[in-house]
DNA sequence: AAGAATTGGTTCAACTTTCAACTAGATGAC
DNA sequence: GTCATCTAGTTGAAAGTTGAACCAATTCTT
């Protein structure tokens, strides 16, 4: 820890509203989201998955680039699929280049099953968030966003560096 | 469902970047705040159990209103008090106006566990977040979130009563 | 070319969360 | 008062998640 001058330790009002509403309706929405996608047997993070495996070319990653992407952790990632493979979206497929290695390939079925869901889900995302902000509103956020994530993108490199 | 004269079915870019950046950014801060409190050997989610249980009357609140205020189930609150139970941060104590009813009871022990980890979080949710925001952007995320979490909520209210 | 270290991925065990069933007390209708 | 209904909270089993340990293949060192 670097020697901070006795920063200043509570909150005040405004970055208080700023924390609390902001974490309170994330919940809020994450849940209504994961509500609405239920009726496609889906939970947001398999619907990540299966997008993000969909739009790849041929729609077959490497195990470990779709982990990356999607933002789930390997072991996470083999359990869902083991899932999602009894469930005949995905197949595993073995890597002759690497032979440590697998692929994740989707099936037609998880293709058409994706298909089926999105238009749902981005419906969704319209109707819980979108719709609730100005286009200002938009471009505030997503540039605020993505300095965020930079931000703890920096910060997640220098500590595992200096671990 | 209400008849949507053929809503614009996909996000254009600028939805897509107020989307993908909020949604991204927002997990690895989420995942960044739960890591940072792991030295306290608590979750964002029992933090906010006990951070909300510190804040009330006598530290004691009824079962259901926490499980309210913190946002968890009940069946879920009840299994995580066992375990901090079992830490000793709290206790069950019963109701005697209603007599299926109890109270969680915040313990010394908790109110100590809480008030060491208290600064660290707050530390780290201005490390994480506050500190990459201008006022002006606090401002907006306040306004933004607390837009959305009233409209939430009452399209909450209006899907319960027409179930 | 032979170890040593790394990487890709799975698996096991511990733990957490969910869902539905359940107990028991409270409320309401008649 | 009694029967039905509702509410508070717990429980147990199933499903999901995590992290460490693990196997096997690759790459790095010398």
């Amino acid at each position: 820890m670097a020697t901070k001058t006795a920063a200043p330790k509570w909150l005040n009002p405004r970055e208080m509203k700023a924390w609390r509403s902001y974490i309170i309706a994330s919940r809020r929405l994450l849940e209504a989201l994961d509500v609405d996608l239920e009726g496609h047997d889906l939970s947001m993070a398999d619907y990540e998955v299966l997008a993000q495996l969909s739009d790849a070319p041929g729609r077959r990653l490497r195990m470990s680039e779709l982990a990356e992407i999607a933002m789930v952790s390997k072991s996470r990632l083999s359990h869902r699929m083991t899932v999602m493979e009894r469930a005949g979206w995905v197949r595993r497929e073995m890597c002759t280049e690497d032979r440590r290695g697998s692929f994740a390939v989707m099936t037609d079925a998880g293709w058409k099953a994706i298909v089926k869901a999105a238009p749902s889900h981005v419906e969704s995302v319209r109707a819980r968030y979108l719709d609730h902000l100005s286009v200002k509103d938009q471009e505030d956020l997503a540039r605020i966003f993505d300095r965020l994530q930079t931000e703890l993108r920096s910060q997640f490199l220098d500590e595992s560096s200096s671990k």
